[in-house]
DNA sequence: CTGTATCCTTGGTGATACTG
DNA sequence: CAGTATCACCAAGGATACAG
């Protein structure tokens, strides 16, 4: 993670707010992170392993710690042997929720122009 | 740009069509040029530059065209003297404006988020 | 189970110069 | 005016091994 993740907010330097949110999904797998978190409410580290079976550690580790840092998820750890970490969305993380389904809505409407032509 | 470019939708290798339109609007500027097509709906290339003051002229005739070839935006050449070209968004562009739209007023959010915490 | 640490590759972007 | 071409950088992401 670059340190200066988030610079575009923390420095002003975005040209409008499209390009926060933009910056804020970017990453291979943010998207895909965020909409199991809305689809199963709270998630383990290793079920969200299995869910996206191509993603590695490191990139799952780094991509939940941006998300957590930028407030979007909530990260809780309990106390157990063996060590229990539960994942869920922030009410802002939430709040996203809409904008993805319309992106998937488009996503389809956009393959489907490109199966076509 | 990457020959494999929108591999995701010709190799039907993407996990779910959010990702779809986060590829096509990933891309430091496509976001920003679409914001202000839809706002002046025909812009010539070098209104485009003074619009977009720090984008270089590489970045965005690349961006202009990975926007073209996925059928965003609408290409129109005059034949004149001197040269005019007119870019504007596809009807499967212009859909996309209520995506940004909902992605500016998230961004909003966050920025205000962030400037509070 | 839930992560870190390290090394490495590659493609997205920038700078700059050139063209019809 | 509306672009191309070339060179170079660097950070995101992948592979793999290790750790509490």
């Amino acid at each position: 993670m670059p340190k200066d993740r988030l610079n575009k907010v923390s420095c002003n330097n975005y040209r409008c707010e499209i390009e926060v949110t933009l910056e804020i999904l970017s990453g291979k797998w943010k998207a895909l992170i965020i909409w199991n978190l809305n689809l199963h409410k709270s998630i383990r580290y290793n079920e969200l392993r299995r869910l996206i079976p191509e993603i590695t550690q490191k990139m799952l580790s780094q991509q939940l710690k941006d998300l957590e840092q930028n407030g979007l998820v909530n990260r809780i750890v309990y106390n157990e042997v063996p060590p229990r970490v539960e994942y869920s969305l922030t009410e802002i993380g939430e709040e996203l929720i809409p904008i993805l389904e319309l992106m998937d809505k488009w996503g389809k409407l956009f393959v489907d122009n490109f199966k076509h032509s």
